[in-house]
RNA sequence: CGAGGUGUGGCGCAGUUGGUAGCGCACUAGUUUUGGGAACUAGAUGCCGCAGGUUCGAGCCCUGUCACCUCGACCA
């Protein structure tokens, strides 16, 4: 009973779990699909957890020092092009502006697929002296990539997201820069998503477009497949060098300051869907659902059930999300929207609670019931929020360590990768020809190079040379 | 960019050898209901993706075209 599918319209994670995942992001009235092929409308419901995304890293930014800015959405083509790397990363899939009105324009204009070139011209202008650093900045904005395959939240053409630049004296500081947000990353995923996240560096092959080292919090979703939820870059003094930005240092000497950059996006909610989503629809973490609690009266025609619905309703907006729905929807109905909604608790309310004193609260996560007098609903909600956290983030736990596999041979890794989705540790010697063999043969790419580190064995699991990194690998989305 | 698939009321679909365009859900009004997607009654809703063609007659056949979805390759 429990456990029974109750939500007839959406596609079982089993039977089609892409399918699911589209049948989720629709129905929770997440987005839209829009007339222009990959830009998604992020509906009301989708986009009040964007706001409580936001919310929740813009102030982790602020209180490490950080600033909002916003740049310009259009780079002209000759500053895209200052960076080899860079530009080569990039141009395969950004957009052109080649007109204003009917005029064409001397130097076509590319819609921003990210800021790098812009925040370098704009520090070239602004930073002159050693008191001009740390520069510490972010933005909010939307960037475009013209990519071909689109999926909502996964993968639009233009998407919402979050990118800090800043630019530091010393290798050292833009360094600690780069561990620091990427810490910010994985705490924010970890206690307000409740979603684990492995944190590692990633290979060359994976590395960012112009950056020296990059960095990334791995999620694994629910088919096994790796989600790169966050990353972080360090970035050296190449861009200072490319950019030509320049300051005088105490010694009256020129340096290249050296500089980071970091980024999040709207996929984060992609990653919590298919985190914590099942056959009822989406689950959501307490920290970013926009309705926390919904109040349901029961037979709501019967004398009081109405007045202590709204009661209920006033006590609980002191300490929570909280909505009271009292339209004339059947009451199993509004459970089950409210189930395929992701809301983590629902409180019904009807004529026998009343007369008891009580109402009974019903957990999302494990839908367990629990009747609740109605003098302590006030400090058992936040109590159960937590609770909901917590069992979402063990079930996940739990889940990983489930779908997490160690090998040691190339046979074992191609059996694993055809037979068993999720994640793959193994040794690996550093040679990029052996990251190329592993995707060819067994179709998983490297995921990262954990910070924790645990010895599997002396030998890369492909060419069987002396190896010392234990990589993640897996098929990725 | 490769391979598949789908276009018919708002949504999901049916539509036989070519012969008056239908069903379910949703919507509107009313009544009874209400502890797991309520019931009845009465309504409203269609350029059958678009453009050509064949035919007395096309949702259906032919040609073209556009859009979207899924899976690959690439990416956050």
């Amino acid at each position: 009973m429990a456990n029974e599918k109750m939500v007839k319209a959406i596609t079982s994670m089993e039977e089609d779990f892409a399918k699911w995942y589209t049948d989720v992001c629709i129905k929770a009235e997440l987005v839209d699909y829009s007339s222009v092929k990959g830009c998604m409308i992020i509906r009301p419901y989708g986009y009040a957890i964007w706001e409580n995304i936001q919310r929740i890293m813009d102030d982790h930014f602020k209180q490490t020092g950080h600033e909002n800015v916003y740049m310009p959405m259009f780079i002209p083509e000759s500053l895209l092009q200052k960076e080899k790397d860079h530009v080569e990363g990039f141009a395969p899939e950004v957009a052109w502006v080649t007109h204003g009105g009917d005029e064409k324009l001397e130097e076509r204009l590319c819609v921003r697929p990210t800021s790098e070139t812009l925040f370098c011209d704009h520090f070239k202008n602004i930073v002159h002296s050693y008191r001009d650093l740390p520069k510490l900045y972010n933005q909010w904005c939307s960037v475009v990539r013209w990519e071909k395959t689109t999926r909502p939240f996964l993968r639009s053409r233009e998407f919402l997201w979050q990118e800090g630049h800043t630019l530091h004296a010393t290798a050292e500081e833009a360094k600690l820069e780069t561990e620091q947000m990427l810490n910010v990353y994985a705490k924010v995923a970890e206690e307000y998503f409740a979603m684990p996240v492995v944190k590692g560096q990633k290979t060359e092959k994976e590395r960012f477009a112009g950056a020296e080292a990059t960095y990334t919090i791995e999620a694994l979703m629910h088919d096994g497949k790796a989600l790169q939820s966050g990353t972080s870059h360090y970035f050296g003094d190449g861009f200072s060098r490319a950019f030509d930005v320049c300051y005088t240092d105490k010694d009256n000497k020129p340096v290249h300051p050296f500089q980071t950059s970091w980024g999040t996006t709207t996929r984060l909610i992609g990653a919590v869907i298919m985190t914590h989503g099942d056959d009822n629809g989406l689950v959501l973490p307490p920290a970013i659902a926009p309705i926390q609690v919904v109040v349901v009266p029961i037979a709501s025609h019967k004398p009081g059930v109405n007045e202590k619905a709204e009661e209920i309703y006033e006590t609980l907006k002191k300490v929570s999300r909280v909505k009271l729905d009292n339209s004339d929807q059947s009451p199993g109905w509004k459970f089950a929207e409210y189930e395929m909604k992701g809301v983590p608790l629902r409180i019904e309310i009807g004529p026998r609670d009343i007369e008891n004193g009580c109402c009974v609260v019903v957990r999302r996560d494990n839908r367990e019931k629990i009747v609740v007098a109605l003098s302590e609903l006030e400090t058992k909600i936040p109590e159960l929020l937590k609770a909901v956290r917590d069992g979402l983030y063990e079930k996940a736990l739990e889940r990983r360590a489930n779908m997490t596999y160690d090998v040691k041979t190339l046979d074992e890794m191609k059996k694993n990768a055809d037979e068993k989705p999720g994640f793959i540790r193994a040794m690996w010697c550093g040679d990029r020809e052996c990251e190329d063999k592993l995707k060819e043969i067994c179709g998983v790419t490297s995921r990262c190079i954990p910070f924790e580190q645990d010895k599997i064995s002396d030998t890369c699991v492909c060419c069987g040379k002396k190896a010392d990194k234990m990589l993640y690998w897996g098929k990725a989305y």
